[in-house]
DNA sequence: AGGGATCCATGATTGGATCCCA
DNA sequence: TGGGATCCAATCATGGATCCCT
């Protein structure tokens, strides 16, 4: 029997169960569940692994500086994953304010954003046709004292170039666990941004990427190992 | 033959010269000749003879915060009108900015907006099809002195108070020519502006109106009497 | 009939991320 | 293979205004 949508997910428990649920599922199934079709890759689909899981456990769609699951204080977040385990990707979190002078870690959105992550591993390695991928093993994380250490120590240096005018300086080197990258439809896209003479300048939305390495790192403290083979 | 897009004018002079050649058409002729079907009424629909005429008249579609006409400086608004003449309705200018606490006369948006507008009377009839309403006499004005003075007047009055954080007390009561009103998709859509302790605060946005006794006044400078009867 | 409330179209923005070249 | 560039869906915001109740 199809389930066509869901209710959002009363508790964490009850979270963790459906996306445990999940675990060895290919997208075909999943797809197939929900009456979605799979695209034949993911180059004009960039999202839709997201966007499948996140229909899947009941998240509430795209509603602006609201978490996946409002009533939980949870974000969901797929974590591509070559066949051997590692992160394919950096992860995407959420995009960089470039005008708040007043901004502080502690209320800063990626904080809040970051604070309680359901990471669901997916399969991503390349040559494997999406249909036959499959989700891993979800785990419900929050940063221990270390790992916020780090993002703040990160963060605090990114949104100090920001705020100082110095944002051009700024590539995707920078920043141990954090960076800051272009994220934009293309080129053209243009937003307002603090210039060199603290001036309004038109410039390229921002995001905070989380790197691989500290994806890696994440996964490592929960899993021993850990792959998509058929073991 | 049916024309279906029409290049932005040169200057004043083909502007006024289309739109006086729309003068006496109906509703149901330009949209014909635009490959347009007419709504049965405006309730679904109602800003559907604005754009009807925009696109008559080669006006660029509402790219943000530029005039209908950028290379003239033209803005256009339709002035719907009973059958005797009379303003049947006030008429939206712009939004109003809520946490602007620079904003000043000189370059307001409002009066970049007002200095030069090219105003199309429309029949607004109530009774009256929209299909065989017509379309009236086109007047290129810009304010005199005595209504700039006028205008600024209100403005000042007003946008002291948003500035205040008193937003809350404005009501359509204020202001002799110009008015504040709500201006939404329904009363859920908010957005951002000054509260009684200076604080930001989620509002209902709103727009500057001008009074349907101003339009009337303005169209008596130039029409001694003005109807769209069959005379 | 004045004024608070609302409706549609469309462009801009955000949230979901992966693509793909050097 | 890191990092600059890009893609889709859905929501939000703006510009076009009129609706409709008291």
């Amino acid at each position: 029997m199809a389930v066509f949508s869901m209710p959002p997910p009363a508790d964490e428990r009850e979270l963790l169960a459906r996306a445990q649920a999940l675990a060895g599922l290919s997208f075909a199934q999943i797809a197939a569940h929900l009456g979605r079709q799979v695209p034949r890759d993911l180059r004009r689909a960039k999202g839709w692994v997201g966007e499948l899981l996140e229909l899947a456990l009941g998240a509430t769609s795209g509603s602006q500086a609201a978490p996946d699951f409002p009533a939980l204080g949870v974000e969901m977040k797929t974590l591509p994953l070559w066949a051997d385990g590692r992160p394919k990707e950096s992860t995407y979190v959420c995009t960089v304010p470039l005008t708040d002078f007043d901004a502080c870690w502690e209320t800063s959105w990626i904080r809040r954003k970051l604070n309680r992550v359901l990471w669901l591993p997916v399969e991503a390695q390349t040559g494997v046709p999406l249909s036959v991928r499959r989700v891993g093993m979800a785990l419900l994380w929050s940063p221990n004292s270390e790992e916020e250490a780090m993002l703040r120590a990160d963060w605090e240096e990114l949104m100090d170039m920001v705020c100082l005018g110095q944002l051009e300086m700024i590539t995707a080197h920078y920043g141990v666990c954090l960076q800051i990258r272009p994220k934009a439809a293309n080129g053209d896209a243009l937003c307002e941004g603090i210039g060199e003479d603290g001036a309004r300048v038109r410039t390229l939305p921002r995001g905070f990427y989380l790197r691989s390495t500290f994806t890696a790192a994440l996964l490592g403290r929960y899993y021993a190992s850990w792959s998509f083979s058929e073991n």
